[in-house]
RNA sequence: GCGCCUAUAGCUCAAUUGGAUAGAGCAACGGACUUCUAAUCCGUAGGUUGCAGGUUCGAUUCCUGCUAGGCGUACCA
């Protein structure tokens, strides 16, 4: 479709030339001339709208300038064109041809798993990073939602042609962790019978650090009591990074989402780089002193408030080894960078951009990417709270127990999958649990794979009829008449400009829209006109084309997506 | 106060970035299983795109001002 866009584009610059030099279009050059998909299939398969944007320029009413523009193409010059329209206030309408069609369909069935893709990325290298949370709990569903939208933009980016990588940064330092280690060590010692404690301010309430507690001391014992209450901070502060980071790798690996690197934060303040960064900063006169702190001049880049970097107390704050951290991604060499943060993260933005600004970075090497909230909400439409620090949050991997109660593990990750990646990342999503697990059957992810798993049933059947498909080239695409037939055909045709699209406006939403749109097309096809049929065999073999089509995009998006493409249900 | 996001059918959301008659699913109502899987299909109904202006051939989309909701605005990360 695209190299068709790209002809099209050459033929009617071509003829809006030609009327030109004829004298029959007063205006000094071409335009631009955009296209848009058709919404009817009377107004054929590619629009453009180019008449109605140069009526004002050229004095002329649109009607009359779509004539004259069509009146100069030279129609002969493509076999897979079969009229150019005129229609409503001027809009230039393009009909393919039969011949276009059957390209289509040789093209999809000879790319199989390649089809969609492309190499336009030439090879560029991509790093996103997104969930990243604090080694401090479990994940909860925001962070699921950004492993669901992140793992599938880098499919997106792979699969035109982009060289693109997972990384996940561990805040394994700073004093989020130190308060885990505090919270650790009351749970411990509560565990041990001091009843008389209680979490600190700050600190993490949740019941799983109790749990924890108790294993320890099932283990090992009160032997930690002999330590100093800050060795045993210590200890538990690296103990409790180590089990929980290692909760949060199992929840991801059991959501399908294999991170390429981890980066820990404690290496990076450990590496110098921090205060090769301060030393430049300090160089450029970025910093200076108030208050017993170091201010870093954000006012100079925009922003309405500067920021501290280094605490009164000497310990450098987030922004400092997050800066280095960046300095470390173009170190390495990535073309582009990409986070995705929390709803929580929104202040940061500007900050960010503005570090790698003052770094001397390209502006538009990063982009950042707000994953909005995500509220879980109730039938009765009261919203469960999140936040990890009041210790009353609903965990990615407790959503995933919840649906796959109902079915199974599998579909259980399909179904959470299909929901954080059918909205756009900076809409507020509400997740209605139990409408989720109740209505299962009903959900549209549901639809799509069952789309998929008649496409094989089908063949089964073929199969066992001794209906076995033949190779494309041997087989009659004439046969393919019906309406329905064309309008599936121009559906899986624009699949690769799909996937270009939402890989390039990182909007993985319209993979999940689009793969709905097949679905939609495809199951009423079904019902009414029969593919296995032994008296018009002919007709049989160049369906079978269709329907191995519409499998191979339905398999190609799903698993874009992540999501499963089932071969019964 | 300032900043970011959001507002579209009863509900949850689309609308290829300014194009033709604003589309799906759910919920409601009425139909279709001796036929490749009824997790499906067909049909009916549902709208002043939050409000008021502006920009132009043309606005759900862009601009301004309101209104409502969410989030952010740490010497936390």
């Amino acid at each position: 479709m695209d190299t068709l866009k790209a002809e099209v584009y050459e033929m009617l610059k071509r003829a809006i030339h030609a009327a030109i030099e004829a004298g029959e279009l007063p205006i000094s050059e071409a335009p631009d001339i955009p296209f848009s998909p058709t919404k009817a299939p009377e107004h054929g398969d590619i629009a453009t709208p180019v008449a109605l944007g140069l009526a004002k320029k050229a004095r002329m009413a649109p009607l009359t300038i779509a004539e004259t523009i069509v009146r100069h193409v030279n129609l002969d010059e493509h076999l897979r064109i079969d009229k150019f329209e005129i229609a409503g206030p001027g809009f230039i309408n393009i009909h393919l041809s039969n011949k276009w069609m059957y390209d289509t369909l040789r093209t999809i069935v000879a790319a199989k798993s390649l089809y969609g893709t492309c190499d336009k990325g030439a090879g560029k290298r991509v790093q996103i990073e997104f969930v990243s949370a604090n080694p401090t709990g479990p994940l909860n569903i925001v962070s699921g939602r950004a492993a669901a939208v992140g793992d599938t933009l880098v499919n997106l980016l792979n699969a035109v042609g982009y060289d693109a990588i997972r990384e996940y940064y561990v805040n394994d330092a700073g004093g989020q962790v130190e308060r885990l280690g505090e919270s650790i060590d009351v749970r411990y010692r509560q565990a041990l019978g001091e009843d008389s404690l209680e979490i600190p301010e700050g600190g993490y309430q949740g019941e799983y650090l109790q749990e924890f507690a108790q294993t320890i001391v099932a283990a090992e014992g009160d032997t930690y009591l002999q330590l100093s209450e800050e060795e045993r901070v210590v200890h538990f502060r690296d103990k409790g990074i180590a089990h929980l980071l290692g909760q949060q790798k199992a929840s991801l690996e059991r959501f399908g989402v294999d991170f390429d690197v981890w980066t820990s934060e404690k290496a990076i303040r450990d590496s110098g780089k921090p205060e090769e960064i301060i030393a430049l900063f300090r160089e450029k006169a970025y910093l200076y002193k108030a208050e017993g702190a170091t201010w870093f001049r954000m006012t100079g880049f925009g922003d309405d408030k500067d920021c501290v970097v280094i605490r009164s107390n000497g310990e450098y704050t987030y922004f400092v080894p997050d800066a280095a951290y960046h300095r470390d991604k173009f170190d390495r060499g990535f073309n582009k960078v990409i986070d995705l943060l929390g709803p929580d993260h929104q202040g940061h933005v500007t900050r960010l951009k503005n570090f790698v600004k003052a770094l001397g970075l390209p502006e538009d090497w990063l982009e950042i990417s707000i994953i909005q909230q995500v509220n879980l909400v109730d039938s009765d439409g009261t919203r469960l709270d999140m936040s990890k620090r009041r210790g009353q949050f609903f965990t990615l991997d407790a959503l995933i127990d919840e649906l796959a109660s109902t079915v199974g593990e599998q579909f259980a990750v399909d179904v959470a999958r299909y929901f954080f990646l059918m909205r756009a990342n900076n809409t507020h999503l509400d997740f209605n649990l139990e409408l989720a697990i109740t209505q299962a059957n009903e959900n549209p992810v549901f639809y799509i794979q069952y789309a998929h798993a008649r496409c094989c049933s089908i063949f089964q059947q073929g199969d066992e009829q001794g209906i076995q498909p033949k190779p494309v080239d041997a087989v009659s695409l004439r046969q393919l008449t019906e309406p329905m037939e064309h309008e599936l055909i121009r559906k899986l045709a624009g699949f690769p400009s799909i996937v270009l699209f939402s890989a390039e406006e990182r909007e993985a939403h319209r993979i999940p829209h689009y793969l709905l749109e097949l679905a939609g097309l495809f199951h009423p096809y079904y019902n009414q006109h029969r593919v296995l049929d032994t008296s018009n065999i002919e007709r049989t073999y160049a369906r079978l084309i269709l329907v191995q089509s519409v499998q191979t995009v339905l398999a190609n998006g799903l698993t874009l997506l992540g999501i499963s493409a089932p071969e019964s249900m």
